[in-house]
RNA sequence: GGGGAGAUACUCAAGCGGCCAACGAGGGCAGACUGUAAAUCUGCUGACUACGUCUUCGCAGGUUCGAAUCCUGCUCUCCCCA
Protein backbone atom coordinates (compact mmCIF):
# COMPACT_ATOMS: atom_id res chain seq x y z
CA UNK A 1 0.00 0.00 0.00
CA UNK A 2 1.16 3.30 -0.71
CA UNK A 3 1.83 5.95 1.55
CA UNK A 4 -0.67 8.98 2.19
CA UNK A 5 0.58 12.45 3.40
CA UNK A 6 -1.58 14.80 4.67
CA UNK A 7 0.04 18.31 4.99
CA UNK A 8 -1.44 20.37 7.80
CA UNK A 9 -1.55 23.52 7.94
CA UNK A 10 -2.04 25.50 11.36
CA UNK A 11 -1.58 28.68 12.43
CA UNK A 12 -3.97 32.02 14.13
CA UNK A 13 -6.46 33.04 12.63
CA UNK A 14 -5.96 36.41 9.41
CA UNK A 15 -2.79 35.37 9.34
CA UNK A 16 -3.15 33.77 5.51
CA UNK A 17 -3.78 29.82 6.04
CA UNK A 18 -6.50 30.24 3.12
CA UNK A 19 -4.39 31.11 0.46
CA UNK A 20 -1.11 28.76 1.63
CA UNK A 21 -3.60 26.30 1.65
CA UNK A 22 -5.01 26.75 -1.89
CA UNK A 23 -1.52 26.55 -3.07
CA UNK A 24 -0.64 23.74 -1.89
CA UNK A 25 -4.23 21.92 -2.62
CA UNK A 26 -2.80 23.20 -6.45
CA UNK A 27 0.54 22.26 -6.22
CA UNK A 28 0.12 18.71 -4.86
CA UNK A 29 -3.27 18.40 -7.10
CA UNK A 30 -5.47 17.32 -4.19
CA UNK A 31 -8.46 18.56 -1.95
CA UNK A 32 -8.65 20.63 1.26
CA UNK A 33 -10.18 19.44 4.37
CA UNK A 34 -11.39 22.52 6.52
CA UNK A 35 -11.15 22.41 10.34
CA UNK A 36 -12.73 25.45 11.12
CA UNK A 37 -15.06 24.88 13.24
CA UNK A 38 -17.27 28.29 12.39
CA UNK A 39 -16.97 27.90 8.63
CA UNK A 40 -18.86 24.71 8.71
CA UNK A 41 -22.12 26.64 9.03
CA UNK A 42 -23.59 28.30 6.18
CA UNK A 43 -25.74 31.43 7.53
CA UNK A 44 -22.38 32.72 8.66
CA UNK A 45 -20.31 33.59 5.79
CA UNK A 46 -19.06 36.92 6.67
CA UNK A 47 -18.07 36.27 10.47
CA UNK A 48 -16.04 33.36 10.34
CA UNK A 49 -13.67 34.53 7.24
CA UNK A 50 -14.55 31.48 5.58
CA UNK A 51 -12.87 31.19 1.61
CA UNK A 52 -14.97 33.11 -0.70
CA UNK A 53 -16.29 31.73 -3.60
CA UNK A 54 -13.13 32.42 -5.23
CA UNK A 55 -10.99 30.95 -3.33
CA UNK A 56 -13.51 27.52 -3.26
CA UNK A 57 -13.56 27.46 -7.25
CA UNK A 58 -9.30 27.51 -7.08
CA UNK A 59 -9.21 24.03 -5.08
CA UNK A 60 -12.00 21.51 -3.35
CA UNK A 61 -12.74 22.14 -0.30
CA UNK A 62 -14.34 19.69 2.24
CA UNK A 63 -16.26 21.38 5.45
CA UNK A 64 -17.11 24.67 4.62
CA UNK A 65 -20.87 25.61 4.89
CA UNK A 66 -21.69 22.66 5.08
CA UNK A 67 -23.87 22.82 8.00
CA UNK A 68 -26.70 25.17 9.46
CA UNK A 69 -26.50 27.16 12.40
CA UNK A 70 -29.62 24.63 13.71
CA UNK A 71 -27.38 21.58 13.73
CA UNK A 72 -26.31 20.22 16.66
CA UNK A 73 -22.50 19.15 15.89
CA UNK A 74 -19.34 18.17 17.60
CA UNK A 75 -15.86 17.45 17.37
CA UNK A 76 -16.91 13.76 17.47
CA UNK A 77 -19.23 14.23 14.06
CA UNK A 78 -16.52 15.90 12.27
CA UNK A 79 -13.77 12.96 12.88
CA UNK A 80 -15.89 10.75 12.22
CA UNK A 81 -16.57 12.85 8.46
CA UNK A 82 -13.38 14.40 7.89
CA UNK A 83 -12.11 10.50 7.91
CA UNK A 84 -14.04 9.44 5.43
CA UNK A 85 -13.89 12.94 2.88
CA UNK A 86 -10.20 12.33 3.75
CA UNK A 87 -10.43 8.00 2.37
CA UNK A 88 -12.44 9.45 -0.40
CA UNK A 89 -9.46 11.77 -1.35
CA UNK A 90 -6.83 9.30 -1.07
CA UNK A 91 -8.45 7.06 -3.31
CA UNK A 92 -7.53 9.38 -5.77
CA UNK A 93 -4.39 11.24 -4.60
CA UNK A 94 -1.10 10.58 -2.31
CA UNK A 95 -1.75 13.67 -0.43
CA UNK A 96 -4.32 15.44 1.59
CA UNK A 97 -4.10 18.84 3.08
CA UNK A 98 -5.57 19.95 6.17
CA UNK A 99 -6.51 23.56 7.30
CA UNK A 100 -7.70 25.20 10.76
CA UNK A 101 -8.68 26.81 13.07
CA UNK A 102 -9.99 24.53 15.99
CA UNK A 103 -6.90 23.16 17.90
CA UNK A 104 -9.38 20.33 19.20
CA UNK A 105 -11.02 19.07 15.96
CA UNK A 106 -7.77 19.30 14.53
CA UNK A 107 -6.49 16.87 17.18
CA UNK A 108 -9.49 14.79 17.11
CA UNK A 109 -8.72 13.93 12.98
CA UNK A 110 -4.65 13.68 13.64
CA UNK A 111 -4.91 11.45 17.00
CA UNK A 112 -8.49 10.35 17.33
CA UNK A 113 -10.84 10.37 20.06
CA UNK A 114 -12.42 7.78 22.24
CA UNK A 115 -15.81 6.53 21.79
CA UNK A 116 -18.27 7.99 23.86
CA UNK A 117 -21.83 7.11 23.61
CA UNK A 118 -24.46 9.09 22.46
CA UNK A 119 -26.18 10.80 24.95
CA UNK A 120 -29.89 12.66 25.33
CA UNK A 121 -29.51 16.26 25.16
CA UNK A 122 -32.29 16.20 28.29
CA UNK A 123 -29.60 15.65 30.64
CA UNK A 124 -27.14 18.43 29.31
CA UNK A 125 -30.06 20.21 29.49
CA UNK A 126 -30.76 19.46 33.19
CA UNK A 127 -27.18 19.93 34.28
CA UNK A 128 -26.75 23.66 32.52
CA UNK A 129 -30.34 24.12 34.25
CA UNK A 130 -29.11 23.10 37.82
CA UNK A 131 -25.85 25.26 36.89
CA UNK A 132 -27.51 28.79 35.92
CA UNK A 133 -29.47 27.99 39.50
CA UNK A 134 -27.43 26.74 42.07
CA UNK A 135 -24.13 27.33 40.77
CA UNK A 136 -21.28 24.88 39.95
CA UNK A 137 -20.46 23.70 43.52
CA UNK A 138 -22.96 21.18 43.35
CA UNK A 139 -22.18 19.75 40.02
CA UNK A 140 -18.34 19.33 41.30
CA UNK A 141 -19.49 17.31 44.20
CA UNK A 142 -21.72 15.20 41.95
CA UNK A 143 -18.82 14.40 39.53
CA UNK A 144 -16.37 14.00 42.89
CA UNK A 145 -18.94 11.24 43.72
CA UNK A 146 -19.62 9.25 40.56
CA UNK A 147 -16.03 9.70 38.66
CA UNK A 148 -13.29 10.69 41.67
CA UNK A 149 -10.33 9.73 39.17
CA UNK A 150 -11.45 12.41 36.37
CA UNK A 151 -12.38 14.49 39.54
CA UNK A 152 -9.24 14.71 40.07
CA UNK A 153 -7.77 15.40 36.15
CA UNK A 154 -9.66 17.67 35.30
CA UNK A 155 -10.44 21.48 35.38
CA UNK A 156 -13.06 21.58 38.44
CA UNK A 157 -13.53 25.65 37.43
CA UNK A 158 -14.59 25.16 34.13
CA UNK A 159 -18.00 24.35 33.77
CA UNK A 160 -18.47 23.08 30.23
CA UNK A 161 -15.52 20.25 31.56
CA UNK A 162 -17.64 19.55 35.15
CA UNK A 163 -21.27 19.42 32.96
CA UNK A 164 -19.83 17.15 30.20
CA UNK A 165 -18.01 14.55 32.37
CA UNK A 166 -21.45 14.32 33.94
CA UNK A 167 -23.79 14.24 31.21
CA UNK A 168 -21.07 11.03 30.22
CA UNK A 169 -21.84 9.35 33.75
CA UNK A 170 -25.63 9.96 34.12
CA UNK A 171 -26.20 9.13 30.35
CA UNK A 172 -24.04 5.91 30.34
CA UNK A 173 -24.76 5.17 33.77
CA UNK A 174 -20.62 4.54 33.99
CA UNK A 175 -18.02 7.10 34.96
CA UNK A 176 -16.56 9.66 31.85
CA UNK A 177 -12.95 8.06 32.84
CA UNK A 178 -14.11 4.57 31.93
CA UNK A 179 -14.46 5.15 28.50
CA UNK A 180 -10.64 7.03 28.22
CA UNK A 181 -7.83 5.18 27.02
CA UNK A 182 -9.24 2.80 24.81
CA UNK A 183 -6.79 1.40 21.72
CA UNK A 184 -7.42 4.50 19.11
CA UNK A 185 -6.83 3.34 16.03
CA UNK A 186 -3.63 4.47 13.92
CA UNK A 187 -4.06 6.87 11.10
CA UNK A 188 -3.09 5.30 7.58
CA UNK A 189 -1.20 8.49 6.83
CA UNK A 190 1.69 10.61 7.65
CA UNK A 191 1.20 13.70 9.12
CA UNK A 192 3.40 16.82 7.52
CA UNK A 193 2.64 19.90 10.12
CA UNK A 194 3.31 23.27 8.73
CA UNK A 195 2.21 25.98 10.79
CA UNK A 196 2.10 29.87 10.21
CA UNK A 197 3.46 32.55 12.21
CA UNK A 198 4.52 36.15 12.55
CA UNK A 199 5.14 38.64 15.07
CA UNK A 200 2.34 39.38 17.52
CA UNK A 201 1.72 42.38 16.54
CA UNK A 202 1.68 41.89 12.54
CA UNK A 203 -0.88 39.40 13.67
CA UNK A 204 -3.09 41.78 15.65
CA UNK A 205 -2.71 44.28 12.49
CA UNK A 206 -4.28 41.89 10.17
CA UNK A 207 -6.95 40.98 12.83
CA UNK A 208 -7.98 44.39 13.02
CA UNK A 209 -7.75 45.18 8.74
CA UNK A 210 -10.31 42.19 8.62
CA UNK A 211 -12.56 42.91 10.89
CA UNK A 212 -13.06 46.21 9.74
CA UNK A 213 -13.33 44.52 6.21
CA UNK A 214 -16.14 42.36 7.52
CA UNK A 215 -17.80 45.22 8.89
CA UNK A 216 -17.77 46.13 5.14
CA UNK A 217 -18.75 43.32 3.79
CA UNK A 218 -22.10 43.60 6.14
CA UNK A 219 -20.98 41.75 9.28
CA UNK A 220 -24.21 43.70 10.70
CA UNK A 221 -26.76 43.08 8.37
CA UNK A 222 -25.99 39.33 8.77
CA UNK A 223 -25.66 39.54 12.64
CA UNK A 224 -28.86 41.60 12.40
CA UNK A 225 -30.42 39.31 10.08
CA UNK A 226 -29.34 36.37 12.97
CA UNK A 227 -30.51 38.45 15.89
CA UNK A 228 -33.84 36.24 16.44
CA UNK A 229 -31.78 33.10 16.27
CA UNK A 230 -29.01 34.64 19.06
CA UNK A 231 -29.53 31.65 21.68
CA UNK A 232 -28.32 28.96 18.76
CA UNK A 233 -24.75 27.83 20.32
CA UNK A 234 -23.17 28.34 16.94
CA UNK A 235 -23.64 32.14 17.77
CA UNK A 236 -22.53 32.34 20.60
CA UNK A 237 -18.95 33.19 19.10
CA UNK A 238 -16.66 36.41 18.48
CA UNK A 239 -18.21 38.83 15.75
CA UNK A 240 -22.04 37.58 16.73
CA UNK A 241 -22.83 37.97 20.58
CA UNK A 242 -20.67 41.87 20.49
CA UNK A 243 -22.70 42.98 17.75
CA UNK A 244 -26.11 41.48 19.67
CA UNK A 245 -25.47 43.36 22.49
CA UNK A 246 -25.17 46.24 20.19
CA UNK A 247 -28.89 45.60 18.88
CA UNK A 248 -29.63 45.22 22.47
CA UNK A 249 -27.90 48.71 23.35
CA UNK A 250 -25.65 47.69 25.63
CA UNK A 251 -22.86 48.81 24.07
CA UNK A 252 -22.26 51.21 21.30
CA UNK A 253 -21.17 49.90 17.57
CA UNK A 254 -17.61 51.17 17.94
CA UNK A 255 -17.38 49.34 20.99
CA UNK A 256 -18.87 46.10 19.63
CA UNK A 257 -16.19 46.46 16.81
CA UNK A 258 -13.69 47.20 19.36
CA UNK A 259 -14.57 43.67 21.32
CA UNK A 260 -14.70 41.87 18.01
CA UNK A 261 -11.53 42.64 17.23
CA UNK A 262 -9.79 42.26 20.96
CA UNK A 263 -11.74 39.02 21.53
CA UNK A 264 -10.36 37.57 17.43
CA UNK A 265 -6.73 39.01 19.56
CA UNK A 266 -7.58 36.68 22.03
CA UNK A 267 -8.46 33.90 19.82
CA UNK A 268 -5.11 33.94 17.95
CA UNK A 269 -3.52 33.86 21.26
CA UNK A 270 -5.12 30.58 22.08
CA UNK A 271 -4.80 29.26 18.57
CA UNK A 272 -1.00 29.95 19.49
CA UNK A 273 -0.74 28.32 22.71
CA UNK A 274 -2.63 25.11 20.95
CA UNK A 275 -0.44 24.81 17.85
CA UNK A 276 3.03 25.32 19.97
CA UNK A 277 2.05 21.96 21.93
CA UNK A 278 2.52 20.12 18.68
CA UNK A 279 6.47 19.40 18.53
CA UNK A 280 6.00 18.20 15.05
CA UNK A 281 5.42 21.42 13.61
CA UNK A 282 7.46 23.45 11.44
CA UNK A 283 6.93 27.00 11.75
CA UNK A 284 7.33 29.81 9.21
CA UNK A 285 6.87 33.12 8.89
CA UNK A 286 3.46 33.80 6.88
CA UNK A 287 5.96 35.94 4.78
CA UNK A 288 7.88 32.98 3.79
CA UNK A 289 7.52 32.58 -0.34
CA UNK A 290 5.52 29.50 -1.43
CA UNK A 291 7.96 27.94 -3.25
CA UNK A 292 10.37 27.67 0.35
CA UNK A 293 7.58 25.96 2.35
CA UNK A 294 6.45 23.74 -1.04
CA UNK A 295 10.09 22.45 -0.97
CA UNK A 296 10.24 22.11 2.41
CA UNK A 297 7.23 19.89 2.42
CA UNK A 298 8.81 17.85 -0.69
CA UNK A 299 11.85 17.17 1.53
CA UNK A 300 9.88 15.79 4.14
CA UNK A 301 8.15 13.50 2.09
CA UNK A 302 10.93 12.28 0.42
CA UNK A 303 13.30 11.57 3.48
CA UNK A 304 9.64 9.64 4.85
CA UNK A 305 9.16 7.52 2.13
CA UNK A 306 13.15 6.78 2.46
CA UNK A 307 12.23 5.49 5.63
CA UNK A 308 9.62 3.45 5.17
CA UNK A 309 10.71 1.84 2.26
C1' G B 1 -6.14 87.71 38.10
C1' G B 2 -9.21 85.15 42.24
C1' G B 3 -11.30 80.48 44.20
C1' G B 4 -11.75 75.15 44.13
C1' A B 5 -10.46 69.99 42.69
C1' G B 6 -6.75 66.77 41.24
C1' A B 7 -1.90 64.42 39.67
C1' U B 8 -1.09 56.56 42.02
C1' A B 9 1.89 51.02 38.03
C1' C B 10 0.16 49.99 30.38
C1' U B 11 -5.16 52.33 31.22
C1' C B 12 -9.10 53.42 34.63
C1' A B 13 -9.28 53.60 39.75
C1' A B 14 -8.94 52.55 45.49
C1' G B 15 -5.70 53.82 49.38
C1' C B 16 -5.27 59.21 53.13
C1' G B 17 1.02 57.82 58.79
C1' G B 18 3.20 51.56 59.73
C1' C B 19 -0.89 45.54 58.10
C1' C B 20 1.48 48.96 50.70
C1' A B 21 5.14 46.66 45.55
C1' A B 22 0.23 49.27 46.77
C1' C B 23 -7.65 46.78 46.78
C1' G B 24 -10.45 46.39 42.32
C1' A B 25 -11.47 46.60 37.04
C1' G B 26 -9.78 46.79 32.06
C1' G B 27 -5.89 45.63 28.89
C1' G B 28 -1.62 42.51 28.15
C1' C B 29 1.16 37.89 28.73
C1' A B 30 1.24 32.71 29.71
C1' G B 31 -1.30 28.18 30.25
C1' A B 32 -5.28 24.21 30.21
C1' C B 33 -8.67 21.93 27.12
C1' U B 34 -11.54 14.00 24.53
C1' G B 35 -18.27 15.83 21.50
C1' U B 36 -20.61 23.79 23.54
C1' A B 37 -13.98 24.79 20.95
C1' A B 38 -13.99 31.91 17.44
C1' A B 39 -16.72 27.83 23.26
C1' U B 40 -15.15 27.34 28.37
C1' C B 41 -11.66 27.76 32.28
C1' U B 42 -6.84 28.92 35.10
C1' G B 43 -2.39 31.65 36.52
C1' C B 44 0.81 35.92 36.19
C1' U B 45 1.25 41.18 35.43
C1' G B 46 7.31 47.30 39.14
C1' A B 47 12.48 45.39 38.47
C1' C B 48 15.89 41.76 39.60
C1' U B 49 21.58 37.63 40.39
C1' A B 50 13.95 36.14 42.66
C1' C B 51 10.83 31.88 49.35
C1' G B 52 15.34 37.42 49.22
C1' U B 53 16.94 42.24 47.47
C1' C B 54 16.20 46.85 45.01
C1' U B 55 13.49 51.18 42.88
C1' U B 56 8.16 53.22 42.81
C1' C B 57 2.55 56.55 43.98
C1' G B 58 3.79 64.51 39.29
C1' C B 59 8.90 67.10 40.80
C1' A B 60 12.09 69.06 44.87
C1' G B 61 12.62 69.63 49.85
C1' G B 62 10.81 69.00 55.05
C1' U B 63 8.30 66.70 59.59
C1' U B 64 8.46 61.61 61.71
C1' C B 65 11.42 55.78 64.46
C1' G B 66 8.39 55.25 59.88
C1' A B 67 5.07 58.84 54.34
C1' A B 68 1.54 57.15 48.40
C1' U B 69 -0.70 59.07 52.84
C1' C B 70 1.18 65.24 56.94
C1' C B 71 3.83 70.32 55.76
C1' U B 72 6.34 73.86 52.12
C1' G B 73 7.60 75.23 47.24
C1' C B 74 7.41 74.14 42.06
C1' U B 75 5.22 71.99 37.46
C1' C B 76 0.98 70.31 34.95
C1' U B 77 -4.51 69.14 34.34
C1' C B 78 -9.65 70.18 35.15
C1' C B 79 -13.81 73.22 37.04
C1' C B 80 -15.99 77.91 38.79
C1' C B 81 -15.71 83.34 39.21
C1' A B 82 -13.41 87.51 36.68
Amino acid sequence: MKAKYLISVVGPTAIGKTNLSIKLAQAFNTEIISADSRQFYKEIPIGTAAPSKKELSLAPHHFIHNRSIEDDYSVGDFEREALLALDAVFEENKYAILVGGSGLYIKALLEGLDNFPEIDPSIREQLNHVYTSEGLEPLQKQLQQLDPTYYHQIDIQNPHRVIRALEICFGSGKSFSSFLAQAKPKRNFNIISIGLDAPREEIYDRINLRVDAMMDEGLLEEAQALYPKRRLNALNTVGYKELFSFFEGRIDLETAVEEIKMNSRRYAKRQLTWFRKNKETTWFNYKTPFQEIEKFISSKIDSASETST
